[in-house]
DNA sequence: ACAAAACATTGATCTGAATCAAGGGGATCA
DNA sequence: TGATCCCCTTGATTCAGATCAATGTTTTGT
């Protein structure tokens, strides 16, 4: 666990290594998932903007280097480095609008259009745009989706019956690129 | 209607007067409220920073005055002002901390939970705690909370009914901050 | 003050996904 | 190489909230 919600931020992050996700739980231990950062991402920085706690969780999920970046000198940096502050500014733009989608997601998709969506950025992601493989658990994956393991297990299934995937443990098979697509955007299966 | 999803952005809007939302569509045309800003807010940065299109659509909400500031001279004014570069670094990641809210109870809250938060932070915004007015209709509240006016009306009845609150057309009196607070963390009706 | 339009309520029904409850497979350790 | 643990799948059931359909109530404009 590398930092919890509410805690106080004095420094940003920086992944070396490894893998970690930022998260929200609920009282009755329910998980969603808000970021999931590998090498090169930073984290952490809402709090040294401004001022109060972190609105989520940290934790690593795989054995991980991280780099901390006290407060004091990662100010200093972004003061004297302009270049840096419009880094940062991007950077932060970006999670926006992810955070957009994400909420869009949530509340006007339905389950197998939300896991459509998330194979196909994954495909965009890697190499091999085809075959695609899961950086991380079902179990996780419900949890950056906003269901449950059961249901993942169930929409899989469905969407090998349509012929759209094939799966193979933690590897999908991506049959039919233009179908996933449609299914992403509105569709039902 | 002053942007919508997909346009590309070439500066940033200021409201001077009236209130304005920023809003997803589904295909479907269900609608996901995202933000309402009111005078001195900003909107529209995302893609100044990040060089894309809007994440989102944004439309008035009643006549309003809104200033537009081309992207060059908010740029200049950005790189020549260093002080002003760190408010748009916290006012970024004051979004980012309210969109984590926003999805934590999408995911993670019920929709009894989700209204009895709205009229919480209404309550702390306003000058009078116990006489909150909706700035927004119902229709609107529901595309806030992400359900439909159906369910917001029947969960007013029930929260009525159990003594947290009275609703007069426009106005919520909050008869028991407590309970609401506490239904707002966890609770069921 | 009135008509029209926009907004809100209520009831009946439907449905996507959660939950509860067992089993079955794969990975990882000694 | 086997045993333990964790992860995943499958089935039966439940449930919150959406949808459909009608009626009622405020607001707006003339």
């Amino acid at each position: 666990m590398i930092f919890q919600e509410g805690d106080n931020g004095n420094g940003i992050y920086i992944v070396e290594t490894g893998k970690i996700k930022v998260f929200k739980l609920s009282l009755d231990g329910k998980e969603q998932i808000l970021h999931i950062y590998g090498p090169g991402h930073t984290f952490g920085e809402v709090p040294v903007f401004q001022g109060k706690s972190f609105p989520a969780s940290a934790m690593t999920l795989e054995p991980s280097g991280i780099i901390f970046l006290p407060r004091d000198r990662f100010v200093a940096l972004i003061t004297t480095t302009p270049a840096l502050g419009m880094n940062m500014l991007a950077d932060l733009s970006r999670r926006l609008r992810a955070f957009t989608v994400q909420i869009e997601a949530l509340s006007l998709k339905e389950v197998p259009a939300r896991l459509a969506a998330y194979f196909l950025t994954l495909s965009k992601e890697q190499k091999n745009k085809k075959k695609v493989r899961l950086p991380i658990s079902k179990a996780q994956l419900s949890n950056l989706i906003g269901t449950t393991p059961e249901t993942v297990s169930r929409m899989l299934k469905k969407m090998s019956d349509a012929g759209l995937i094939q799966v193979q443990t933690r590897t999908i098979e991506i049959l039919d690129a233009e179908g996933l697509n449609e299914l992403s955007e509105s569709g039902r299966l």
